[in-house]
DNA sequence: TTATTAAAAGACATCCTTGTCTCTTAAGAT
DNA sequence: ATCTTAAGAGACAAGGATGTCTTTTAATAA
């Protein structure tokens, strides 16, 4: 349902702006090792965030990543997909090519129901939001067991 | 979200389901002729559904599928598991090992809700169920294009 | 019993996501 | 200018879901 990239790519973004007050920037390697995130893989994933403008990023010496003044107005929809989930709210769970209110499948009706619950919530919340839950020992919630 | 073997067990279900009245046996040639899917895949979902007792099969001349007296009174929740996606209700979001109410991710709370209410929809929907939907030309709706 | 039919079983190929490694590029330190 | 550092780019491998093909097994017809 949803990939590991996406995993990945908001929690190394709420790391960022969790430690944003103690440094500016971070490397990849204290990003992947925190998170227990596969380096290499994250190396990607920050990629394309980078790509998309919703991270900074600085080559060589003291370099890194950060977040900058429109992550935290970035909806999670724009990062499923990039990730490449997004397509979850519109594919007929029952894999038929043509199936809409005029031609729904069996279950069409009760699963759109339940799909625009799930595209309204990733639609609304934005990295800001959860940040906001922050109240308790949220950083520990960011790393892998 | 949903893989394509949920897909073909469900469609060859109720297509097995719909025609029984015409005919008792069905080949997995007319099947996957008749709902645009791959015979030699299909082949393998049916014969988790017949293992699993939720259909049943006839080898040999005039062989073939049908449903029996337990097919109309199983959920969806059971064929997801066969096809193996059930665990998507209960995977973190951002991919993290630990994750519960006490230890929740930052979107564990939100992404909980929205679980509850898929899982009670596949765990309360039969195939009987679907096929009361059979006003008009349901079995349209059953063929991919 | 033998031939035919159709499911079952198993080998193998393909595609996509994930994961790993190496080389290149660019920024700062010296 | 040169060295060091860290991101970027590209090649490659592993794994699972999907798709294809061949061989085996079992049921019926003849």
């Amino acid at each position: 349902m949803f990939s590991k990239s996406f995993g990945y790519a908001i929690r190394s973004i709420l790391y960022l702006a969790l430690m944003e007050e103690e440094k500016d920037k971070i490397q990849l390697d204290e990003i992947s090792e925190e998170l227990n995130v596969p380096r290499y893989f994250l190396a990607k994933v920050m990629n394309k965030l980078v790509k998309e403008g919703i991270l900074d990023s600085v080559k060589g010496h003291n370099g890194g990543f950060s977040i900058n003044e429109k992550t935290l107005s970035v909806k999670l929809i724009s990062i499923m997909s990039l990730t490449g989930e997004s397509s979850q709210f519109s594919k007929c769970v029952l894999q038929l090519g043509k199936c809409n209110a005029s031609y729904p499948c069996p279950i069409h009706d009760r699963v759109e129901l339940l799909r625009r619950e799930w595209q309204a919530l990733f639609k609304s919340l934005t990295i800001g939001d959860l940040l906001k839950k922050n109240e308790n020992n949220f950083m520990k919630s960011l790393i892998a067991i």
